[in-house]
DNA sequence: ACGCGCTTGTGAACGGTTGCACAAAGTCGT
DNA sequence: ACGACTTTGTGCAACCGTTCACAAGCGCGT
């Protein structure tokens, strides 16, 4: 966004690089993690039907996102899961390991970092940190906990790039200027806040009460409905 | 916007109201929470500039969405906020209380149990449930862990029509069927797996891992197009 | 009373996303 | 070897959502 083609396009090593539209983007992931079921029943191949009835989409969708990738399957037969495995780790860019730092280790943090999901795919929790100085020390999830303090030391021997979040919400904005500060760029967001970031820095917010108020929505609305047709 | 409904769109029963678009009422919590957040700092009104900035969103799309519920806005002043809350309020269903069903009472169940926001806003949590029958009759957040055998009779007898589900994987589509054969019709699902269920009935996921990886794509694009321009 | 400045509400243009429908391209059985 | 069958990859059109730009409306100061 911020190096934008300057004159010649001819800074694109190849340009098989189509920008991957951000709606495919998000659905990669449930691709992924239908892929991984799928594997573990024993499946070489599926079609782009099946695959895409176990993500919860339709068949055409899937195969138009996974055009922008490239053009990885057979036709008569399907996908590979192996292989489509492969392309869209490589796409979402998980080759590599990413460390993320964890700040507010209530319950919620507890949870976050006792979820088996990361190690498995490849994100490693360089440190847990806490701003209660009476928890400094103890061990969650097989790690010890670290002083909030110790922030820009983590990111910078651990080389960090994403953060999460899971602190009280009056404290979210002070520990994302402070991740900001230590030159963390990604962050994931659980407390009820907005975040106010600079330019260049992506913040994706995961909020239990704004998803209960949508459903709480739906509901209000079959309600009403209902009542209107009785 | 009203008055010109010409012949067809006026006796329509059921397009009464010009039906929310769902980016809408996706965004409407948080406004709502921002709109709380303001009256704690005493503010009585506000302009759509400052709510907007306060969301994080831009102006003209927060009139937008504000004007799909009606035109409660006064032109060279702004929002009051009280009366914004009210009718967004309304819009989002939280005139009334929700009853939850709270399935899977791990690290996750017990911070969605302990988290604040339930009560303040219109959810009640009628009962914790967990398949384990070592934990029921813990007590947590104040209330008894009861065995998930009982969900019927807690769906009947507390009139529960939101269900969350923060069991494991292998759990949840299994505790899904059961809530739908109970007659609950929006789920909110916190494993890590794509629930299969009939039409009608909502579910919204949220996926920690899902975000970690959108983040990574973001990532990995920064640091591809970094080592280009380098 | 009256104009001035501010802010809302919205028509219209734009860009991204979805779904359809089908040609292209492969496999399998005979 | 070949035709029938299957499934991918994609052009196209409809749809939804966002952004721009501005007229309409309201309060305030004079």
């Amino acid at each position: 966004m911020s190096a934008q083609a300057s004159g010649p396009a001819a800074d694109v090593p190849r340009a098989r690089r189509a920008e991957v539209p951000e709606a495919t983007v998000a659905r990669l992931p449930v691709y992924l993690r239908a892929l991984h079921a799928l594997a573990e029943t024993g499946r070489t191949t599926v079609s782009s039907e099946a695959l895409a009835s176990a993500a919860g989409v339709g068949s055409a969708k899937l195969r138009k996102d996974l055009s922008h990738l490239g053009s990885y399957g057979t036709r008569g037969v399907g996908y590979e899961v192996q292989e489509l495995v492969f392309h869209i780790s490589g796409a979402l860019g998980l080759g590599q390991r990413w460390s993320v730092v964890l700040v507010g280790v209530g319950h919620l943090g507890q949870a976050l970092a006792g979820y088996g999901g990361f190690d498995d795919r490849g994100f490693r929790i360089a440190a847990l940190l806490d701003a209660d100085a009476a928890r400094v020390g103890d061990v969650v999830a097989g790690m010890p906990i670290r002083s909030l303090d110790e922030l820009d030391e983590v990111v910078r021997e651990e080389d960090v790039s994403i953060g999460v979040i899971a602190t009280p919400a009056e404290a979210a904005q002070d520990v994302c200027d402070r991740l900001v500060g230590a030159g963390v760029r990604s962050i994931l967001n659980f407390a009820p806040t907005v975040l106010q970031v600079p330019d260049g820095v992506d913040v994706r917010r995961v909020d239990l009460s704004n998803e209960l108020q949508i459903l709480s929505f739906h509901e209000h609305r079959k309600a009403t409905l209902a009542e209107v047709s009785a």
